[in-house]
DNA sequence: CTGTATCCCAGCGGATACTG
DNA sequence: CAGTATCCGCTGGGATACAG
């Protein structure tokens, strides 16, 4: 267990009681925490809605996502500095260079999340008359989110075991 | 049209060139703003996370979550409030009443959500070591976050259509 | 043990004006 | 068109102290 650095494992089944654990002791180190501070704003994640949304001009997606052009710079830089959007020049038939923003391969994988958040806005009570509906091309069928283990089953909460590996520095 | 309120409508394919839309003009109808509005702070989603592995008490919940009482208190009232979580008085043998917070059918539906966001934070560099496994019970298989179609089919962004209905008060 | 109340600061995000 | 710069109010969230 000591070899220079000491790994600490600790398993625990999601919603039920779990192993003794005291706190993420180590801030930051959280995949959760990590996704969050890039896209916990909510200027991050309606930035990224428009961007799905086929959005690509800074001045298109400032005016789509109804925020201010300052916010939309700083965003979309880290964005792109984490690697999600890329920046690329283009040029319109008589028209100068410009820019547009359009996702990573790795931004894509962001699909599930954007989904996750539509579905559950869903559930709470609207202002505003209005819906979003997300189908599938062709088949015509309605979207969702959900979980799958890599044998392909469907995997509810209560049958997902989290295990959390912790390397600390001791000394 | 034109029947005391009039509906537009507006189909556009995700990630690709969409119809003329000027913005979600109805702040506040957009089911991704809405959920923002609830899970939107890190404070949020980090008591979620605490609540899916197991913390139920108060105390415990803030500890874990490395929070302060008073934001914890906060938000555990609005997710109550929400109707994510349940706030339910129960005795332990020989100890007085107490009350633990633990999910409703409607908080689970936030498994994907919370899933996607660790799934996510996995590409982002990370500052300290450490990991955290999801797996299938039994099957011993890692979970990932998906999305489908009612008729089975795993759906990838491009083949994706978004409708947006918002009807509106033409007075 | 489960919060509430206060104080305080940093950051988000709106508004406006200004550059290339 | 694509941003930067500045000002400013609001809230998130930490720290501390207090209450039921």
């Amino acid at each position: 267990v000591s070899n220079g650095g000491s790994v600490s494992k600790d398993v625990i089944t999601l919603v039920g009681r779990r192993a003794d654990r005291d706190s993420w002791t180590a801030a930051g180190w959280c995949p959760i925490e990590r996704a969050l501070d890039l896209i916990g704003t909510r200027s991050a994640m309606i930035l990224l809605r428009e961007v799905f949304f086929g959005g690509r001009r800074f001045d298109d997606l400032v005016r789509r996502a109804g925020i201010t052009e300052a916010i939309a710079a700083k965003r979309l830089k880290q964005l792109v500095e984490a690697g999600m959007l890329d920046r690329a020049p283009y040029r319109e038939p008589g028209q100068r260079v410009r820019h547009e923003y359009v996702l990573t391969d790795r931004g894509r994988e962001l699909f599930p999340l954007l989904v996750s958040l539509k579905r559950f806005g869903e559930w709470l009570p609207q202002q505003r008359p209005g819906a979003l509906q997300l189908t599938h091309e062709g088949c015509g069928a309605k979207v969702a989110p959900h979980v799958r283990c890599e044998a392909g089953h469907e995997v509810p909460v209560w049958e997902t075991i989290a295990r959390i590996t912790e390397v600390q520095e001791s000394e």
